[in-house]
DNA sequence: ATTTATTAATGTAGATTTTACACTTAAAAC
DNA sequence: GTTTTAAGTGTAAAATCTACATTAATAAAT
């Protein structure tokens, strides 16, 4: 029984996560200053290697708990990236992976230790190697999956008002949307629960709360919809 | 200065190539019959693996090249694969491509060296390690790819018929299309050369052959379309 | 208590796009 | 010249999308 394919060259394999997250300031990710060599001190997205015993999906979750003490987090796998010089220590080939989280929910104190920080979108620093073609692919996907599946789950607080929704989509999409019609499409897909509660930080009037309706989106996802904003 | 990250772990790359084509019968893949262990005389996609001195789109071409004689054909990179044991010999991460050629260029020679292939995609076989999961997963790719591109300048000879495109797409999207709604879609795009030309082999009428406008297309894929049909 | 200021909430008409659908035409075969 | 076969063609109704402005609720200020 063969147990090598001798000739065949190995390789390091990396994961790289972009994670994004929001807030009221818009669409963020965070990112990393680099503690060892090479680039060290540089901004990076944050990652680590492939275990001999790990699977991709795995490792990418893995990174994502390490540095923000999240489990259970969605991601989603983007793309790999080969350039033979991309890390100029080792052949390194790197998987990038996406997470939408809920800026507030992780853990602050890991974030600190680990020197990570949140940028904006539009103004993120310059990153090693080709982490700045990694985050520019991760926001085209993003976007694309505004389509195709509703965003906010992850994103926003579990409680949220129309308005936040709204400029979530439009952090993502980077245009303006018209608010009458954002509302009644999200309002036609049937996914979202309005509450009694107002929030009244944002207004003299107030404005209602919402929350997902976890089963109602499930059950869309299967016949598959469009959403176009 | 560094020169290696002397605790990570390496593995393997492969490179499995979908290829798609298409003829009067319907969209095809071309599979081969592995020759050597493990699994020996199982269909498997086409596939190699990453050199040392080799990124991973060039690993793509060159697996193309060498089972087909074509060149300078578009690929597109699909997903990592990376479960531990999917192929039992050794650790190894594969990445799939899939391209889209047209069935009357290959090198037919070739081919038959090879003990390649063409199976429509209702009818293959059972293949080696995730080769069936990776076909799926192309197959999903191309449909949400007619949405946004034209899809026929790889599959379908130069000059073609309404009939042929219209075939194309449906086996494409496996399902039914409106023929007079599908030829307005089309023509409104205006992406194509009607030639003065017919075609007499499938009716007495005669049907008129078209050519792609390959300037128009690009000029159009700036403003980036969406094709309903 | 009244006024003021601020953001939330709401509906529609016109334009555009999509869908469903059936008859005529051209040419070859007989 | 009659028959056969697939090609070619247009429209009306339905659905969706877009643009757009007023009223409502409340707290703050007076």
């Amino acid at each position: 029984m063969l147990n090598s394919y001798s000739s065949a060259d190995k390789a390091l394999l990396a994961v790289d996560c972009i994670i994004f997250g929001f807030d009221n300031q818009g669409l963020k990710i965070l990112l990393i200053k680099r503690d060892f060599e090479p680039e060290k001190g540089k901004w990076s997205l944050i990652g680590g290697f492939l275990k001999r015993d790990e699977v991709l999906d795995n490792a990418a979750t893995r990174i994502l708990n390490t540095y923000t003490g999240l489990n259970d987090i969605y991601m989603e796998q983007l793309y790999a990236y080969s350039e033979i010089d991309r890390d100029p220590v080792e052949r390194t080939i790197s998987v990038s992976y996406y997470a939408l989280i809920n800026i507030e929910n992780h853990n602050a104190e890991l974030i600190k230790n680990y020197h990570a920080q949140w940028f904006s979108i539009t103004d993120a620093p310059n990153l090693i190697f080709d982490h700045n073609e990694m985050v520019e692919h991760a926001i085209r996907r993003l976007r694309y999956r505004t389509s195709i599946k509703p965003i906010g789950f992850e994103l926003l607080p579990e409680k949220f008002t129309m308005r936040q929704l709204l400029e979530l989509y439009e952090a993502i999409l980077s245009k303006e949307l018209d608010k009458r019609n954002f509302i009644s499409k999200i309002n036609s897909l049937e996914i979202l629960n309005k509450l009694d509660e107002k929030d009244m930080g944002s207004s003299r009037k107030g404005s209602y709360l919402y929350t997902f309706n976890k089963e109602k989106y499930e059950e869309k996802l299967l016949n598959d919809f469009v959403l176009n904003l």
